[in-house]
DNA sequence: ATCCTACGATGGACCAAATCCAAGTCAAGA
DNA sequence: TCTTGACTTGGATTTGGTCCATCGTAGGAT
């Protein structure tokens, strides 16, 4: 995955500082799902003047090309999964809400038989796993 | 489900004016999924004076004592599902965001394999599948 | 190497959802 | 019916996010 900005550059996506800092910080957590406040906050230790308008519209672009995942598993703050290339699910916390990626066999979407589907054109199913982890449980 | 009211009785719940308008509300619709204000608009409805903040008090209560599920299906606001002693998944349209119970096949935990558990315990599974609805496809 | 200009960044206003809090009210047990 | 602790109120506050007019600059054109 450490090749983002190259694909980023390759698409013709326009490279600024900015930019650069928050691909780079999504980049380096593989499976660390940061808010876009974390995000912000990194980014200003790099670049003291980012504003938060530039995060968010930067981490809205990554989700609309596709490099990163919005995930809100909790109806708070949305997170942001740069683990975007390497379909996965997530196990959750219900105590402290921690977040880990997990890969469940078989394919969801054909557990939604033809008579549930109500005449919708599936693309996709996002599973979040519930439970306590092993220091809260 | 028409008998919550009861149960809640049942369960030593302080009855209010403001509690069983909220309660009946949800009650009525049963594959209906309100945001909190729909809830109070409905409520105001019946009882004018009703405030947000009893509205809210009211729907936390309901979702810890396990009579009403909360799902945020979009990041925006969290919507409450009465369903809540009949088990279901969601399908939500990418486009319009209107939301189905779904009944898919098959137990979801058992498709997550122990060694990707991560020593969790797990409670439960949601699945939201997304796709176009009809009218939006 | 420099110039242009369209695209990106800024920050402060604004918004929606939700929570907090001090003061007032009332359900239900004694 | 009285009492009291639990509930409600509404306004302030917090949180997460969006909008927009203006300024700045990346990177192609010359």
């Amino acid at each position: 995955m450490s090749d983002l900005l190259e694909r980023l550059r390759g698409r013709g996506w326009r490279m600024t500082s900015q930019r650069r800092v928050v691909a780079e910080i999504l980049d380096a957590g593989d499976h660390v799902h940061l808010t876009a406040d974390e995000v912000h906050v990194q980014a200003a230790e790099r670049l003291p003047e980012i504003s938060r308008a530039t995060v968010y519209n930067t981490l809205g672009e990554l989700v609309s090309l596709g490099e990163v995942l919005e995930v809100s598993t909790d109806g708070r703050a949305k997170r942001y999964d740069p683990n975007a290339h390497h379909p996965h699910q997530h196990l959750v916390c219900s105590n402290c809400g921690t977040i880990r990626d997990v890969h469940p066999t078989g394919d969801p979407l054909a557990d939604l038989p033809d008579d549930e589907r109500f005449g919708f054109t599936l693309s996709r199913a996002e599973i979040t796993y519930r439970g306590l982890c092993p220091s809260c449980s």
